[in-house]
DNA sequence: GTCCCGGTACTCGGATACTCACTGTCCGAGTACGTTCGG
DNA sequence: CCGAACGTACTCGGACAGTGAGTATCCGAGTACCGGGAC
């Protein structure tokens, strides 16, 4: 059970396009191209398109084409979480799927299910903990990480990731 | 991000062991071999005689080969967390690997890390998130699992995969 | 009758192929700017 | 001088190979029971 390592990309993407926001309510936030973000972290550019291109589906990027264009944020820092983010990359399907093993083979109950009609209770517990990580998830946003940079990151990634 | 199919096996094997034991402290609880166990969940044979001997190997199970042998309980079903069994077939690493991007490419911070010299804070909260859902888990007995089985469970499992 | 010995059947344990998601790369579609030509 | 059309450069978007973990399968090593024979 791992994360795809393009998750790490797409977080610090996102944490860096929210550091262009000028802070202005109209102002939607500088576009950056995915080329400068690649070589901004040393990482393939085409791929990171690809992953960028899910963030766009998830309604948490918008993207325009040719120059001057690339992605930035389709809504405030404040109301993206870090969940979404996760999910939009990496799928909402459930870490454990309950195949509901107990009722082949053998063991399974004879014809109308008397016992054993609730659900598992092991897939509950699984559930549970998954609910306390995507809530854990949930409860963070991108804002709150731009926030807890140290003084002058965000200074410095707006200076870098200007186009020249 | 998903954990493999053999988790479910393993979580319900375990389970099924637990409900073997005879509640004597001296009697460890009856053997099964892992082909009863295969043919009670409908599950391919090998294969789980390789997920059971991660649970050997992390001292959740002990193995005896020969006539009579098979798996069982190594502990009490009580000192067994659903947290230890899943880490033991999964692995314990973690979901999210910091491979610190922020100090590749362009946007590396040049030499002496002046900035972002403490740990990531998005690897943080991502720590953060997978730590509530070890802790979720590992609140978990099997025991817990066992008594949550509607009655007459347990005297049907016993029966099922009693040594004919 | 008792003990010892060999055979057999059953179990785990490790080594060997196969499949699919993740990773990485490429080329095509579309757009905004700069240039050039005509009025 | 002003306007419009064209070309160019740059961007995203989707389609095509390579790799590693998970999946599935097989055969070998080891052990306890069962039967037969000798004492």
């Amino acid at each position: 059970m791992k994360l795809p390592e393009s998750t790490e990309w797409v977080l610090h993407a996102v944490t860096a396009l929210a550091q262009l926001v000028p802070g202005e309510a109209g102002q939607p936030g500088q576009a950056v191209s995915a080329g400068q973000l690649a070589e901004h972290y040393g990482v393939p550019a085409g791929y990171l398109v690809k992953q960028l291109q899910s963030l766009v589906r998830a309604g948490i990027l918008s993207a325009a084409t040719g120059p001057h264009g690339g992605f930035r944020l389709a809504r405030p820092a404040g109301q993206v979480t870090m969940l979404e983010i996760v999910e939009a990359v990496d799928g909402m399907s459930p870490f454990y799927t309950c195949n509901e093993i107990r009722q082949r083979g053998r063991g399974a109950v004879p014809v109308p299910p008397d016992v054993c009609v609730t659900t598992c209770g092991i897939a509950a517990r699984m559930a549970e903990a998954e609910a306390a990580w995507r809530q854990s998830l949930s409860a963070v946003t991108v804002a709150d990480i731009v926030e807890s940079l140290p003084p002058g990151v965000p200074e410095r990634t707006r200076q870098l990731l200007s186009r020249a």
